[in-house]
DNA sequence: CGAAATTGTAACAGCATCGATTACAATAGA
DNA sequence: TCTATTGTAATCGATGCTGTTACAATTTCG
């Protein structure tokens, strides 16, 4: 959905859009976006202002902005192999396992990261324009 | 929580082990343990007998194990981009981009299971072995 | 200056998910 | 036959996310 979102920003280029737009555009409430774009905007990939005739706009070209960086802001924790809380008491494994998972998960994790990297917001725009016209072509 | 299961599974190896065994192990409830049990039977990688006496056991070598069947195992559903039932109607962008992301997400996902394929269960208990010598070295 | 628009934020309900618990039938071995 | 163990269902509680309403703060416009 956040990638929805700045698309959709990225479409509009420069001109501040408000989150109620936003949100007719993902069919979702004014506050769903809201909530979302203060995490964008502490990443940086936004700039909102306040007031009468405001909204938000990306703060960087498109081509500058890479999905990696919209995923970190968006999943900020990184809520992966963690959930184990259980200390563990008895077990022979369990003391032990935790941190070799960890290691795996965070290659893991930056291996996705290193292919998310690949793509630009731009692209992703560009894609989408794509795909939309031989979508009326077939329909032709 | 699957790796740590299967990675108890590796450390007794042959050696079958019942739901409640590994329950303790894990510090959970043995119906979790078997819940996770029947993920992993259909993929193949575990094999359980019932009635008395009886328990669970790795079908094949933990060498031939690796991590990426795992995940595919719990995780079977490919819930990554998916979640957006939104058909949204008047939004430009939103007709095309589905496609879009479903592409950049599948080779994002595949990008993180050849990760995962590059470790084994074997490597797993391995490590986990050697960090465990580690912290008692460190604690004399 | 005053009104309107818009964001930031809180509070709350609804829904899905997940772990946990209990209970019970079915099965296999002693 | 008796006992241990799995498979499975029902249920509960916690958690998280979405959606909604409400309201103060802020900024632009007339």
């Amino acid at each position: 959905m956040a990638v929805h979102v700045l698309a959709v920003l990225a479409y509009k280029e420069g001109d501040p859009v408000t989150s109620g737009c936003l949100a007719d555009s993902v069919n979702t409430n004014p506050v769903i976006i809201r909530r979302l774009l203060l995490s964008l905007q502490q990443a940086r990939l936004v700039e909102t202002r306040k007031g009468a005739g405001a909204g938000s706009r990306l703060s960087r070209s498109p081509q500058r902005i890479n999905l990696a960086e919209i995923y970190r802001a968006v999943e900020g924790h990184e809520s992966f192999a963690s959930p184990q809380k259980k200390p563990n008491a008895g077990c022979p494994v369990g003391h032990c396992i935790r941190k070799t998972l960890d290691k795996v998960f965070a290659s893991a994790e930056s291996a996705l990261a290193q292919d998310l990297k690949r793509t630009t917001l731009a692209d992703v725009v560009r894609a989408a324009r794509e795909t939309c016209l031989e979508a009326k072509k077939q329909a032709v």
